[in-house]
DNA sequence: TTGACATGTAAACAAGCGTCTACTAATCCT
DNA sequence: AGGATTAGTAGACGCTTGTTTACATGTCAA
C-alpha cells in the first residue's frame, strides 16, 4: 500500500519534535500532522487519541539508560559530564524536555509517572547499593529535571559561557550529595 | 459601591489558588469566575486578559525573601531546612509551584522568565561571595524548581515517609555543592 | 431625589480544538 | 483481471475557549 508504516513513523517523529519543542498542549493534531505531511485523520486512526500519540512518543522515547550503565562509582561523574555538555551546548534531552513541558493535562499523567519512576528513579536506583536506593535516586532525578525547567523559562542562556571543567566539577559535587550512601 | 476592590481581591487570590493547582492552560476563565464568585466579564474588566491576570498573579506571590536573607554562611542550610520540610508535609511553595506548571504559552513566558531571574536567581546571587555568583545562584534554583516538577509528575509521596533530618542533612550538602565559592 | 457613573450580569461572538464520518484511490490476493 | 482490503483525504461536527457587546442594577454627589 502506501507505506503505513512509513507514514506512522513520520507522524511519530513530529510529534516527538513539536512535544519536546512546544509542550503537549501548545502542539496541535493540525500541526503534527503538517510537519508528518501526513492528514489529521490518519493520527488518529493510527494512534487512537491526541493522548495516545503522547503516550507512544513518551514510551519509545530514549532515557538516560546509555549513561547509567556503567560502574556505580563513577555514575555521578557521568551524569555530571553529560549535564556539563547539555548546558554548554544550550541542548536539553528530548524526553526530559517532553516531560517537563507536558504540563498539568491529567490524561497525560499518568504515563509521564511511570515513565519517570521506572525509566528515570528506577533505573538510577538499581545501581545503587546502600540504603533507600530510590530516595538517593529521586534527587539525582529533581536535579536533572530541575535543569529542564530552567531552560524552559530562561532558554538557553544561562549557564552557557560559564567553565565548562568548573561547572562539571560542581555538578560532580551536587550528584555525589545526591546519590552518596 | 459594590466593592471593586473587594471582588478584584477574590478574583486575584481565585486565580493564585488554581494556576497553582492546575497550571495556567488547564484554568478557564470560567473556572476562576466560579471560584471567585464573580462573573466572567469581570475579569476583563479588571486585568484586561487571561495573561494579564496570570502576571498579577505571579508579580505578587511572595518568594523565597524570608528565606535568603540572614547570613550568607548558613543559606544553604535554611534552603535544605525549608525544602526538607517541604518534601516532609508534601507541599510545594504555591509560588513556585505556578512556575513549573505554567507551562510553555509565549504569552506568560516573559513575566515568568523576569520573576525567576529577579526574585529567585538575582536575590540568592545577591547574598553569595566569590566568583560567578549568578552561575552558582542558578544551580541552587534548578535543584528547587526540580521539586516542583518531580512533584507535579510523581504526587507527594516520594521523598515523604523518609528520615527527616537524613534528607536535610543530604540537602544540605547538595545546596552547599550549588552555592559554594 | 435624581441624574451620572461605576459595578455587575447575561448572552453571544468568532476562533480553535480533537474527533468522526463518508468518501476516493491505491495496492494486494486469488 | 477484478473484487476486497487498506491507505489517504476532505469536510463537517460538537464543544470549549477567551473575549466583547449590550444591558441591568446599585451607589454616590449635587
Amino acid at each position: 500500500m502506501r507505506d503505513r508504516a512509513a507514514t506512522s513513523r513520520r507522524i511519530l517523529e513530529a510529534a516527538r519534535e513539536l512535544f519536546a519543542e512546544h509542550g503537549y498542549e501548545q502542539v496541535t493534531m493540525r500541526m503534527i500532522a503538517a510537519a508528518a505531511e501526513a492528514n489529521v485523520s490518519l493520527i488518529n486512526r493510527y494512534f487512537g487519541t491526541k493522548a495516545g500519540l503522547f503516550a507512544q512518543v513518551v514510551a519509545t522515547g530514549s532515557t538516560l539508560e546509555a549513561v547509567i550503565e556503567g560502574d556505580p562509582e563513577g555514575l555521578p561523574a557521568r551524569l555530571a559530564a553529560r549535564m556539563a555538555l547539555r548546558l554548554h551546548t544550550g541542548t536539553v534531552e528530548q524526553l526530559t524536555r517532553t516531560i517537563d513541558r507536558a504540563g498539568t493535562s491529567p490524561e497525560i499523567r499518568a504515563v509521564l509517572r511511570a515513565r519517570v519512576e521506572d525509566a528515570m528513579i528506577g533505573a538510577i536506583a538499581a545501581r545503587l547499593s546502600g540504603p533507600r536506593p530510590r530516595e538517593r535516586a529521586a534527587l539525582a532525578v529533581t536535579f536533572i529535571l530541575g535543569v529542564s525547567s530552567l531552560r524552559r523559562l530562561l532558554g538557553p542562556e544561562p549557564l552557557r559561557d560559564s567553565d565548562p571543567a568548573a561547572v562539571e566539577a560542581r555538578l560532580i559535587a551536587v550528584f555525589t550529595a545526591c546519590l552518596r550512601p
